[in-house]
DNA sequence: CTTGTAAAAGATAAAAAACTCTTTTATTTA
DNA sequence: TAAATAAAAGAGTTTTTTATCTTTTACAAG
């Protein structure tokens, strides 16, 4: 809808693996590809460059894989959305202007700002680790099927 | 932001003619791409989509060139979206799940249609035709430079 | 009815995004 | 310290999106 599919399978493997490590537990790669429908080579390169700016963390070797720490878990939606798309979504004019602004607005200018404060709004509202009970408790899905 | 590119240089072309047509002028391709800043060739492919689609129409020949009835100043830019984008952006879900819904929904799902509804209000209430005032009066742009 | 004009149509090309495969490095454990 | 494991890194490939170029068709005016 709003993000590219880099970024929407980020989200859902960052809050998969906060779910999963909840307890201290390290999440293979292959699981996590399993728990949210994505290719496993892809969601593998995603990840990497998610533990590159330190929003995942990880561990090579028997009994390693990904998790999430205590610190990280404060981070935001918002956090995972600019690593992977930029602030395009933050900052961006609806119509693709790239000098759209107050002083020089496109027709939709106002619109979009209401839009965009909303979308800033929701991503930096809500934290990583906020979605671990309503998806214990089976309220929502990160998955297909 | 939230469109295609394709989408973003479609709306902005459809209200440029629009306030270019609105005595019955007609506009060649050159001067929209000029207008709008963009490639020739791309957006004569998208005004050949949208005229198919009769959101805007055209003549060939002499004094010929694109232009917009007053039916067509009637639609709304939801229209030109939905033309080019589809519907992804009304109904799509924000992390990308297919079967993402009301009764099994993505962790996101309720504050997604929030901003889904807001897009989808913006752009039905606006139609092509409400914008050539501000342009006229240089309160807005649909141009670069 | 011929010539010039301008959009339509079709075919390609380039760039970006999405996805895959192979090799290397780090870590654990026997 | 050797073997097994799992992520990191690097090097492709495929698909989609964006953009370009050429030919055809329609229309107007002389």
């Amino acid at each position: 809808m709003v993000f590219s599919k880099t970024c929407e399978y980020a989200i859902r493997a960052v809050i998969y693996v906060a779910q999963k490590s909840e307890d201290g537990a390290k999440v293979g790669i292959k699981e996590i590809a399993a728990g949210i429908d994505s290719p496993v080579h892809f969601i593998a390169k995603i990840l990497q460059d998610l533990s590159k700016r330190e929003i995942v963390q990880s561990t090579k070797g028997p009994n390693g894989g990904f998790y999430i720490d205590k610190d990280s878990r404060k981070k935001s939606l918002a956090d995972i959305v600019t690593a992977i798309d930029g602030d395009r979504i933050f900052t961006g004019c609806g119509l693709g202007l790239k000098n759209c602004s107050e002083s020089k607005p496109c027709p939709l200018h106002s619109e979009f700002k209401i839009i965009r404060d909303k979308i800033k709004l929701t991503l930096h509202s809500a934290t990583i680790g906020d979605f671990n009970a309503s998806l214990n408790a089976g309220l929502s899905f990160i998955k297909e099927r």
